[in-house]
DNA sequence: ATTGGACTTAAGAATTGTTCTTATTTATCT
DNA sequence: AGATAAATAAGAACAATTCTTAAGTCCAAT
């Protein structure tokens, strides 16, 4: 089966869990509603708003920028999506609500997810654990993507 | 010794290779760059622009908001603060360049830092490693402090 | 199938956080 | 002490986001 495939099922399954939660917070199905959230859970590149609203753009022309503003915002307040930290002054979004870390490129700044099941299993150490409740910890790792190591190699060379 | 004793110690000698680094990097040692530094130096909360400069508003009641918001830009520039990843809209600074990492509390949005060693001393997975040069790897914990975890006991109670 | 109520839209205005401009004053460094 | 960089005030400009209003659209329940 290939990648594409898989990708549209999980993509379709992601979807179904979602049309649940909105039922279940009382949140109507509106078209707009399910193409902004269809549009992020594909996005493997956190999109801010404003990205997201000129991707859907395409398919809906007449899509307002306002509206994707309010439903992120709204999308957000039910914690069916997440905003994701940054050091941008725009907003940055994701669908994915599983554990999982981001690798920031100093770069091109885009925001790669990853797993690492074996520190998802560490115990914090007692001392942390002294600072309150604690729910979940992720790692942020940064540095240059292949990519841009590529274009910085080229640029050296020249 | 008295902690406070101990805080006034290392501020103090942070200050000096503050001043060596100013030097170095050709940037005049005025009394607004020292005193934002050291006010931002002595904070453990990760302030805003804004929150730093009702701070020194008390000692330097002619301070502008937009010396603040310039100084921390240069100060950021040449790598002598960083930016501290938030959801927040407004931008949030460290002066701190030590590996450190993170805990947010989810209630009063404050930010500590913390050291974990055996963490900083682990290898990155190797499949992670493919996606470029790393340089870096930090966490955040989530979770409610203290302080909010009474707060919210009391609540409750009523 | 109709309808009530929630939602979306456009267009513009308002807000917030941040940066820039200009002219003037002040302070650092040599 | 003088050259020059930096800070100031005040206001303008900007970018990201939110709000306003009024009109139109569409979902969901009867």
């Amino acid at each position: 089966m290939p990648d594409n495939d898989q990708c549209n099922h999980v993509l379709q399954r992601q979807m179904e869990s979602f049309e649940e939660s909105c039922r279940a917070a009382d949140l109507k199905l509106t078209h707009q509603r399910l193409e902004i959230y269809r549009e992020l859970a594909k996005a493997t590149d956190h999109p801010s708003a404003e990205t997201l609203h000129k991707r859907l753009l395409r398919s809906m022309p007449t899509l307002s920028l306002d509206t994707v503003y309010r439903t992120l915002t709204t999308f957000e307040q039910h914690h069916l999506i997440k905003k994701v930290e940054t050091v941008d002054s725009q907003a940055h979004y994701e669908a994915q609500m599983q554990q999982h870390h981001h690798l920031i490129c100093d770069t091109c700044r885009e925001i790669m997810d990853f797993q690492w099941s074996s520190f998802d299993a560490l115990a914090v150490p007692e001392d942390i654990r002294q600072w309150g409740a604690i729910k979940n910890k992720s790692i942020t790792i940064y540095g240059t993507c292949r990519k841009c190591q590529a274009l910085q190699g080229k640029k050296k060379a020249e």
